[in-house]
DNA sequence: CGGCACATTGAACCGACTCAACCTTCGTGG
DNA sequence: CCACGAAGGTTGAGTCGGTTCAATGTGCCG
């Protein structure tokens, strides 16, 4: 093992992320390093971004859980994605952004600015860009088109996905910051179906959910039952 | 009015929808004049990008509608956005893009390739990204938290809006690409369901629907009813 | 006039919701 | 160390929005 790719693996999720997504020299990793010497500490159910308001400069997720969401005017409920370390936030290209949608911290998080200018950094920006508009495909799908055990097995299997380029998924088993409610808000449905449906998914021996940590035994078989497609957005490597 | 402002409203919509996404000198639209010269013509049901393939370079739709699609393994389809004159297609960032979906033409389509390079162009190309992906969560809140009536209205209202800017729609009237099973497809229903809100829709006055003509007697009224709000990616202008 | 695509209708069915109760876990303070 | 409360998970029974399937209607174009 290379000296790059050992520092690779003694980084933060979030470094490891990015570093998966684009070739990054040990410059950039440290410049990476640098920016999250300025990080922040907010805690659960904080906006970080605020629909309709001015969006503030690119942040980095550090550590933590977000997710984007929308509240309608009755009340209900709809979480648009998830947002994990390494993800981007607040990145827009229009002049004097305004936020489409708000987002807000599911538990306690990490951020940091995100450093820009940075060739090899913004080249993975771009690729961390492609997913998250893949990832949005991917949830209306879910929504359109998939019945509700198959919209649970979807995302539990994206997540896992995404948690495992960050090393945050091991195994396939991985610590989730989300309740059955929550779960239920992003999948267009109520918290009691999702307990039921959770139930057979269980007793299928699908998905093993205790506590706040999810494994999965089978991803492979699972996507194969949800016609789940792994997502690929570039020919590059 | 000014002769710039003339030469806007006598050229095309697709150029009308640029030029009111940003600040286009007169330079600026007699290059998108000169790229729309290389335009070519697609028949209908024929696909512009293939999922899974290497992207194409980035164009820009001169005329026709065309959708973001994906089909299931079973055969179950899921339209994912529409897209109308003056939208771009193809636009990617990332090295040797893949298509994360495949792009369809609904009826006949013209096409050119999208000019690059022209800082005033490029700057209605951001805009119109920033409020592509507005639209996806709006299709998400439809999937997610409307019913049937309130989606297809909320479509409808969009449509409306997005072919008002290429001046499309006039008097919030327009001629539309879709039958009701494309809706269908569209709002995660079925074509049945889709014809019977209609009906509802229409007789409430909400909609009035003739051949491939719609006309929504009352948007705003209709956008209060099914909590829409308008988008607004800009705090410019 | 025939045929095709699309729109419309009816009746039975079912996946997901609603509402309300109850249970479990866990942290906290007496 | 236990009592308590809060948050989240689980269960049951009834209801409803949307689907399914199959038939019929309608407009248009060659």
């Amino acid at each position: 093992m290379s000296a790059a790719a050992l520092s690779i693996a003694a980084t933060s999720p979030a470094v490891r992320r990015l570093a998966a997504l684009a070739a990054l020299a040990p410059d950039d990793l440290s410049i990476l390093q640098d920016a999250m010497g300025a990080s922040r500490r907010v805690l659960a159910r904080r906006e970080l971004i605020s629909e309709g308001k001015p969006v503030p400069g690119p942040m980095l997720i550090v550590d933590g859980w977000a997710a984007r969401v929308r509240i309608l005017p009755d009340g209900r409920r709809q979480f648009l994605s998830f947002l994990l370390p390494g993800d981007l936030i607040g990145m827009c290209y229009q002049p004097c952004p305004l936020a489409v949608s708000t987002v807000v911290t599911l538990n306690e998080v990490v951020v940091c600015p995100a450093p820009l200018g940075v060739p090899a950094i913004e080249g993975a920006y771009r690729m961390s860009q492609a997913l998250d508009e893949a990832n949005l495909l991917g949830q209306i799908i879910r929504l359109g088109r998939l019945n509700a055990e198959e919209r649970i097995a979807d995302l539990l299997l994206e997540l896992n996905e995404r948690l495992t380029l960050a090393g945050l998924s091991v195994d396939d088993s991985f610590e989730i910051a989300l309740n059955q409610e929550m779960l239920a808000d992003a999948l267009g449905l109520t918290s009691v179906h999702v307990n039921r449906m959770l139930q057979v998914l269980r007793r299928a021996g699908d998905v093993v959910w205790k506590g706040s940590r999810v494994r999965l035994p089978d991803p492979a078989r699972l996507a194969r039952r949800v016609g789940r497609v792994p997502v690929r957005v570039t020919a590059a490597v």
